[in-house]
DNA sequence: GTTAGCACTCGATAAAGTTGGTTGCTAACA
DNA sequence: TGTTAGCAACCAACTTTATCGAGTGCTAAC
């Protein structure tokens, strides 16, 4: 195993590394952390580093540079988490207060602040509703030949759909309706429900409505099964010398369009606490030098989403996992509130 | 003013630049358009043309590159539309189909749409509802401390909002609510509400409810005053050789992000058809090395928001505004089927 | 085990050279 | 008077060559 010398030593070429993207050499690590040895010395010990795979020479007779490897055990064993400072904490009590009637936004937006406060991009995936029940259906009038639907969970998201139909309905009407469906949805797990054994019998024109609205609600079920995602401060990437080169901005952007890859990296583990994947680490080749640090959010003990926060591989650790566990702390909170009366 | 063999040779430079990007020398036309003269006189006419201004010489013995006012020239007198393609036609009706029943949706699609087609960048506004009227409001229910607000204007558009409340009230007091609340603001047009005028006697819970409800649509109305934009195909930029250069890249995306930007970038005009603007002919600094093709989309007479695809100044004018004009006509075809009830 | 000294490596940057498309001008021509 | 061939000059872009500097590995001495 490392001795102390060599921990410090990666220590310090890990944290010059993210701070400067440089190649670091072992004269600089003398002359700027005063470790107490001479160049030479740390020329021998780097030479032991590489051996065994913590750091990487880009080309003969350059600096030393972090490997996966090398990031992992600083990450594992010489890093922990902060607190928020008393900006951040409020910047980010203040986004949440803001926006706790509507679980869209405050994903948007707390992606929105993440990306603010780090300068990395920021990955989310929406509370799905297909993990979720149904608390209530409603049909409202629209014009004379649609009708608008709203199916509302129990994880406070609320789903719209238009209804087109040949006939006008009237209030009453749809009241009634909308009482039969919810006597036979409220309650049930959404992606339990089974809209194609449902029979109505009666009137003609409201059976025929009937049967729509359980077509909408079974396209609003199919189309919530694909999560939603969305991403913040893709810009962001431009500001670090790792896509300097235009070819590579390209390929990173077009992979940010790709939902199926941001699903996959999202969703690659579950685990309760904070992620860090690093480089290869993940599945993904497109994201084979980049870094991602995240976490996932539950409600009512269903995982219901994800957050995480892509850079470079040379991110910073220590302040995007320490910004990220205050985060989630808090979005627990507030979704363990907003149910905290059955379940 | 311009003789045949002057325009017909701004129309080559013009053409060969949207093409290659690549300024054009005097022999290139030679050999590439037969116009039946010699290289020379080319040239002679290539210096008039320079001296008029339609042309630009970026730097001593280089070929040249239209201006503003010769691509201006160009668009006005030696452009026109083109019908669309069966391909173009039958793709973009699909997508219109399939989007019929959501606004929203309808316009994001479109926008991807169109950025799929000509690779260039989309901005679309969204139908904004304070130019709209109330056609119904709904309240529901969604948790004992939460209710869930619906209103429907008639341009078909729902939005959603969460009221929140210390008690909770039954499915019938939310339906006599509803009704009051409908009975009070259907037909009304959405930004002459003055929810700060209205009293309501009775029953204290449902009064302060009934307050709630009135400030969450003051809240969706104050909200929707500040037009929706997206941006669509963002990334089609990094394939230009305009910006190959990262610094530019990253200028542009940003202005891309601001909404003031794009909202004054859309709103400059509102005439009847399709409007180009080149270059230094908009009145936004960050966009003068650009061109934007739009137009605006009614409905019930009233401009509901625009389309608008933005690329080098060197773009595809013939092909973008082709497609613009056969998008603008079905989507305005749709719009006014969708209303064509009353008004 | 640690360190000073030194030859060597190689990417990055700068300087010098080459190329190719283009112009403007002149003189000859129709 | 308009058109054209011919030619010197121009200059961005690219290639080649030279220089620089941060860094290494190795050796010998402490």
């Amino acid at each position: 195993m490392l001795n102390e010398r060599k921990l410090k030593i990666l220590e310090a070429i890990v944290k010059d590394y993210i701070e400067t993207a440089e190649p670091i050499g072992s004269r600089t690590i003398e002359k700027k952390y005063n470790l107490g040895i001479s160049s030479a010395t740390i020329r021998n010990e780097m030479s032991d580093l590489e051996e065994m795979g913590y750091i990487i020479q880009p080309h003969t007779s350059s600096g030393r540079v972090p490997s996966d490897k090398g990031y992992r055990l600083y990450v594992d064993n010489l890093m922990n988490y902060r607190e928020l400072t008393l900006d951040e904490a409020t910047f980010l009590k203040n986004i949440i207060a803001n926006n706790i009637n509507h679980m869209e936004y405050l994903m948007k937006e707390t992606a929105k602040a993440i990306s603010l406060l780090t300068n990395y991009t920021t990955i989310v995936s929406e509370p799905t509703v297909n993990k979720t029940k149904i608390s209530h259906v409603q049909l409202m009038p629209m014009d004379e030949k649609s009708i608008a639907l709203a199916l509302i969970t129990d994880s406070k998201a609320i789903k719209n759909h238009v209804v087109l139909v040949d006939f006008e309905l009237s209030d009453a009407e749809l009241n009634n309706l909308t009482q039969i469906l919810n006597s036979w949805l409220r309650g049930r797990a959404i992606d339990e429900v089974d809209v194609d054994n449902v029979k109505m019998s009666g009137d003609s024109n409201i059976s025929k409505v009937f049967y729509k609205v359980l077509d909408a609600i079974k396209n609003i079920i199919l189309q919530e099964k694909n999560v939603n995602i969305y991403t913040s401060g893709v810009n962001n990437m431009l500001d670090f010398p790792e896509f300097s080169d235009i070819e590579k901005v390209k390929s990173l952007f077009k992979t940010f369009e790709e939902r199926d890859v941001l699903i996959t990296l999202l969703g690659e583990s579950s685990a309760d606490d904070i992620q860090i994947v690093i480089g290869a680490e993940n599945s993904i080749e497109q994201m084979k030098d980049l870094s991602i640090i995240k976490a996932n959010y539950q409600f009512k003990g269903r995982d219901l989403g994800a957050i995480g926060i892509v850079g470079p591989k040379r991110m910073d650790y220590f302040q995007v996992s320490s910004i990220l566990n205050g985060i989630v702390k808090n979005i627990n909170d507030i979704l363990r509130n907003a149910g905290n009366d059955d379940g």
